[in-house]
DNA sequence: GAGTGTGAACGTCTTCACAGCA
DNA sequence: TGCTGTGAAGACGTTCACACTC
């Protein structure tokens, strides 16, 4: 794995991966006008058990009320705050596909805090067109882009060829996180965290489960 | 009450997420022409621990060899068998904006052995055009579309307020898995295996861990 | 010798049950 | 009374170390 260099994880892993779940659902029952929230109400709203849920934000501290629940609001502020997008958080986005275009517009990102900051292709016949409000700028203009911004996290979502070439390019140019949706296996060094997601993983999953109840179905008949 | 005479070989819920990984690194060791694969050399091509994907691919069977390794073209349809694809698995795509375009242009599902088989849309100006060598048909045709194949898995790629009556048409046009990518939590009737991903979720993962980082330097400073 | 297959130790996550507080 | 916060228990997953096979 990337770093096993984590002296204190505080915060369990399986936790984290929760909260931006969490975040979204809180945000949706701010837009609503909820003031608070009981665990057992976003426990359902979110998909995982109550127990689950409160464990989870008791890491955080205790920011909920015996007998009455979770001050919504407050609640956004804390996990937005222990996420890291309490200020703006911004990313760079390299590969202007369909994939790119999609995470480009995704609402997902700008509701809770991220802002994708600049788009980056190797394509000339890209470079210079408008996708989501930014200007397309061509990959070599990297170290332009990052020098004296705040980014540091990159985005890939080229074809699988270009991927490494890209992400050195982003690790030379000083990011420290990389988020690679390209179906290969990235190398980068031990300082930088690497997170690998590939679309077509949980598709798989379901083809496996699918194939089980087939072949269940076919023993019973 | 299930017949004693089926043992149903059981395989961790984290197993079956990492055999499309490793199916992934396996099609490219047979296109590079390699017989034999070490687990070791498996295992650093995928992430993991060498003892990891031995006990992985030990719920599976014993298809290596000691001393040996394993026949690569052997473990791929050993794979795919386990994971159902190894006849063709075919899947409904509903919501062509760009992040439908990006997963039915996907090179990961056709050389895994995933078809697209169907797309559609609610959009009239795109019903009719040509996407990946498929013609986007309405979504009110699903179930048209879906009678007489041998369709089972649906996938939604909608914006998150047309994906939960996108998602009951798909059960009622009689889909049994539902891969969602809207950032909505779908409901589904107890039969139907639904899978939630969330675009954003890693991203928010990776920035926690850069807030950490910036929390330490900052605390050693 | 080389490398798989696997019980056993270890660590992590989830669930339970209830103490503690508004 | 109602709901949060949390130790304890149990389920699950990973890692280790070595027996076993080619």
């Amino acid at each position: 794995m990337a770093s096993p260099g984590t002296p204190s994880p505080r915060v369990p892993e399986a936790t984290i991966a929760r909260l931006p779940v969490y975040l979204r659902a809180l945000h949706e029952l701010a837009e609503a006008g909820s003031g608070t929230v009981r665990s057992a109400a976003l426990a359902t709203a979110v998909g995982v058990g109550s127990a689950t849920l409160r464990k989870d934000l008791s890491h955080l501290g205790s920011y909920g009320t015996r007998g009455v629940g979770y001050d919504v609001e407050h609640l956004v502020a804390q996990v937005s705050r222990e996420l890291g997008v309490s200020q703006r958080c911004s990313v760079v986005l390299v590969g202007i596909g369909n994939l790119g275009r999609a995470l480009a517009g995704y609402d997902g990102f700008a509701a809770r805090g991220l802002a994708v900051a600049a788009l980056l292709d190797s394509d000339p016949t890209l470079v210079g067109q408008q996708v989501g409000g930014l200007v397309v700028r061509h990959v070599d203009e990297l170290p332009a882009v990052l020098s004296g911004s705040d980014i540091n996290i990159g985005v890939i979502a080229t074809p699988a060829g270009a991927a490494q070439q890209v992400c050195d390019q982003l690790v030379a140019a000083g990011v420290t996180s990389v988020l690679n949706f390209a179906p290969v296996l990235l190398t980068v060094p031990d300082h930088v965290d690497l997170r690998e997601v590939d679309l077509s993983v949980e598709l798989l999953v379901l083809s496996f489960h699918e194939h089980r109840k087939a072949s269940r179905a076919q023993a019973s008949a």
